[in-house]
DNA sequence: TCCCTTAACGCAAACGGATTCATATAGTTG
DNA sequence: CAACTATATGAATCCGTTTGCGTTAAGGGA
């Protein structure tokens, strides 16, 4: 069995009440006896049971992350890591725990969640999608528990704490960079899953589009998602149009590399004949030839911000519930270029 | 306050330790019992506290999954969320919770282990990576905590738990098929990292031109990681080369990537000009232009296994330590034929 | 010297269950 | 009907910490 606060106790000579309170550095332990308590520690290697201290404090210190079942998503770039690097970052300065609740299936992940919260085991939860039809959010609201949603909440903004990027925002700046570039006849390719993020994306290419006086053609929105064929139907669609569009609004980087080899099948070059921006800044954008300028949506940020709220959260819950808007950043890369310049050097 | 096992035992007219039984379900209750307290159970709307339950048993629960810091190692595809998939599989059935050991730097997850196992909050570790240098591994060999490693140890083979594929064979597999294609002129893009999974496919591939009588030119030999230029230039070297190579093995898809697109920029075509077979069978391989044939290490094996291997030994540790090999296998795709295929064609 | 304040520490009760051992009840056997 | 055996239940104890409250001793003021 290992030492106890107690064995410490008795060695040492004082009360287990004592050590405790040098555990915890009370001001009203005298430095002689802190000092020989700790000495004491040392010596028979004691260390804190964390469950012990849970059970008396009622709460867990630990936090749940809520991942996303669906495997196309999470086949997606390096999410999932680099949001949890962001979590762990402020959690390690908060002496939180993070406990990852998964499960193969959606019900599957509804129960793990529904078993952490009511068998106490976290103390907060951060969820890691929004979409409709979604049990655990919910479920998390009727409990009381403390979470933040990372991504925008389908219903209740301000019954519930979020952090997300603005996507409409982000869409349309992305967009508005191809403007400013000259280009006009803009295309967009997304995807049109149940998540919230997509929808947001689609909304502000439009936005931009409409507020620029530019056209949006039916024939210039395409969807499919990490689908090659779909992909490279859709891009040939796209660029055997008669009017052919001069950039493409691509809303994430693997998509983008499906266009991109689809382009070049068709002897077109990159950004020469026509010009792509994406979205995630994974390393896929970087790697692609050429590299794609894309919008970096801060996955680290957003973990930390996450974290952040839901720690506030939980040490004094309020009822104004808040949101954090993380910046996007527009990483100019080589696959955009001013609209028909190579024309205007041949005036 | 939430109801607990001392409320249902008072309004169902029990002792508190009828109610225990009840919960895990003992023989020793009548099934009449049984039912009472159940109804009442519901009524009260109870819930048992895991947290009791962890400190008088003396067990958490919960697996701690040590993922590697690195930065670039995490951005490699969808490792992390496949393994977690896997892991959490068999959690689930056993009813393990996991906790997440992360960091921004090695010493920050090292001194998160430590916490965590000094604690109590975990029974067991996996930890997600082999590599040098690493204090983590030594800590949990001494301190006597079940864990396993995901990847082939540095040393100590017969002291440690290990789950890996056999990346020897994996690349001697790879490169053999090649050579079945005929190929014999074959180079070998890598990594020179400190992880020895990096190590093993350079020695398959060794091994599989040495056994089968192929000569290993030197400047057929080119490692990088995840670095478009460095990839673009060894690439060119290749490609320049008098005696240009056929096939090239690649150990990861994201090189492949720039391989593939270098190649394309010097108008060569895959796989009719050169052969290309990869590693890891993530996305990329699917997504890339042609689909890659890339070496599927299944990475949701790895993880269920570790965490049975794992969730073995804690329940009955033993002095023998095993280990488990996971079968790769071949994805076929559209990036290798038969040397010179097309010729034969014309005569 | 006596009283009061205050700093420093100890006591014991939770926290919410699991476990153990003793006891009670019902049923069986000779 | 006594003796005995299963089976079911109750009460007490423990797990390792924290914490409110009480105690002790020291020190200061009058």
């Amino acid at each position: 069995m290992a030492v106890t606060i107690k064995d410490v106790a008795k060695k040492a000579n004082v009360a287990p009440s004592t050590v405790s309170r040098v555990i915890s550095d009370s001001p009203k332990i005298s430095e002689k006896t802190k000092r020989k308590v700790r000495k004491v520690m040392e010596e028979m290697g004691y260390h804190i049971n964390l469950n012990a201290r849970v059970l008396v404090q009622q709460s867990s210190k630990t936090i749940g992350i809520v991942m996303k079942n669906s495997t196309s998503e999470s086949l997606n770039s390096s999410f999932l890591p680099e949001v949890v690097q962001g979590i762990s970052a402020l959690c390690r300065k908060h002496d939180y725990s993070i406990s990852l609740i998964t499960g193969d299936s959606e019900d599957d992940i509804y129960k793990d969640a529904v078993q952490k919260v009511r068998g106490k085991r976290v103390d907060g939860m951060i969820i890691l999608y929004s979409k409709e039809d979604d049990k655990v959010v919910p479920y998390l609201m009727e409990s009381g528990i403390p979470f933040v949603v990372l991504g925008k909440p389908v219903a209740g903004f301000n019954k519930i704490t979020f952090v997300d990027n603005d996507n409409i925002h982000a869409a349309r700046e992305a967009t508005e960079y191809l403007i400013n570039l000259g280009h006009e006849k803009i295309a967009f390719i997304g995807d049109d899953s149940e998540y919230e993020v997509a929808k947001a994306r689609f909304e502000g290419f439009n936005q931009a589009m409409i507020s620029n006086g530019l056209a949006i053609h039916e024939s210039y929105i395409k969807f499919f998602r990490f689908n090659p064929e779909y992909g490279k139907k859709a891009t040939r669609e796209l660029i055997n149009l008669e009017d052919r569009p001069t950039a493409i609004v691509i809303t994430d980087d693997l998509d983008a590399l499906i266009v991109l080899s689809a382009i070049r099948d068709m002897d077109l070059r990159i950004p020469d004949d026509i010009s792509i921006i994406s979205f995630n800044n994974s390393v896929i954008s970087r790697i692609a030839s050429p590299p794609l300028t894309s919008v970096d949506i801060q996955i680290y940020e957003l973990g930390y911000e996450s974290a952040r709220c839901l720690i506030e959260e939980i040490k004094e819950p309020s009822k104004v519930k808040k949101s954090v808007i993380i910046p996007t950043v527009i990483e100019e890369r080589e696959s955009c270029k001013p609209v028909n310049q190579t024309k205007y050097k041949h005036y």
